[in-house]
DNA sequence: AATGACCCCAACCGCCAGGAA
DNA sequence: GTTCCTGGCGGTTGGGGTCAT
């Protein structure tokens, strides 16, 4: 992919250069990620904020994986994608040294078909590109949801989730009314995935582990992105090390409960 | 060897949310 | 309260590579 063009504002569109590379990677070398609209200027490149951005966070950046997904990784994006839709970069917050775009670009070029075959809705069937007859899934996809903010749960614990699957709702809404006092995210997912996972631990081949005990394991896998961590600020760098690629370990046991 | 079909994935685009002015 | 700016996200595109004929 060579091609480059320009747009209408003059900036340098298409396929990064090895220099374009180099420059970038020194600018956030020094500056430290963030403040996008001043990395062209300070790196001396004639792209746009989003186009160093994009360069950075899905190619440049250290510790980025290349090259297939494992089997324990397309296994877990399988699970959180049936929880969490389309958000790919939760998903890929999961997965270490994967970016969303990474996963999205798998997603779409291998799992989707996987999926389709796999679960079967009649009267969807479609061809895909390379010919094989599939269906259409019914992907759970859930909406906007909003955390709430510590302050704000010391006033209620009105979590506010919109999610497309009524199951979903009604364990929401009963766990706001009956736990109302609770504040602690843990409790939501473990009574979420209690209740949402019933199909995916069905579909497991040879059953896999106890609902419950997988439903803990998400909890905790996805406990990051309700309470991420206090450390604010400092370079990012360090703080890759400490609040992605470490945590994820701890979670670890998820994989025994795939064998 | 030539050609067309298909696949992969880097990059772009548009939209949205949050914060600052 | 409104507007503007910035960062971030998901959807989509398109060009190069690969495969099949």
């Amino acid at each position: 992919m060579n091609s480059t063009s320009m747009s209408s504002l003059g900036v340098r569109k298409g396929s990064w250069t090895e220099q374009e590379d180099l420059l970038l990677r020194k600018c956030i070398n020094k500056y430290g990620e963030g403040k996008w609209h001043l990395v062209p200027i300070r790196a001396g490149l004639n792209r746009c904020r989003k186009s160093c951005r994009l360069r950075w966070l899905n190619y440049l950046r250290p510790h980025i994986k290349r090259g297939d997904f494992a089997s324990d990784e397309i296994d877990l994006i399988l699970r959180l994608h049936k929880l969490l839709g389309n958000r790919w970069s939760l998903i890929a917050g999961r997965l270490p040294g994967r970016t969303a775009n990474d996963v999205k670009n798998y997603w779409n070029t291998n799992l989707l078909r996987k999926v389709n075959i796999t679960k079967i809705v009649p009267r969807e069937k479609f061809k895909s590109k390379r010919g094989e007859i599939s269906t259409k899934i019914e992907i759970i996809k859930p909406q906007a949801r909003k955390f709430i903010s510590n302050t704000e749960k010391n006033i209620t614990n009105n979590i506010v989730i919109v999610d497309k699957e009524e199951e979903c709702k009604e364990i929401i809404s009963e766990k706001q009314t009956r736990d109302a006092s609770i504040d602690n995210g843990d409790e939501w997912w473990a009574n979420l995935l209690e209740n949402c996972n019933d199909d995916v631990v069905e579909e497991e081949e040879g059953g896999g582990g106890g609902v419950t005990d997988y439903g803990k394991t998400i909890t905790s896998l996805l406990h990051e992105e309700i309470t991420p961590p206090l450390n604010g600020g400092g370079n990012i760098m360090q703080q890759e090390q400490s609040d992605g690629w470490d945590d994820f370990f701890v979670d670890i046991d998820i994989w025994d409960l795939l064998n």
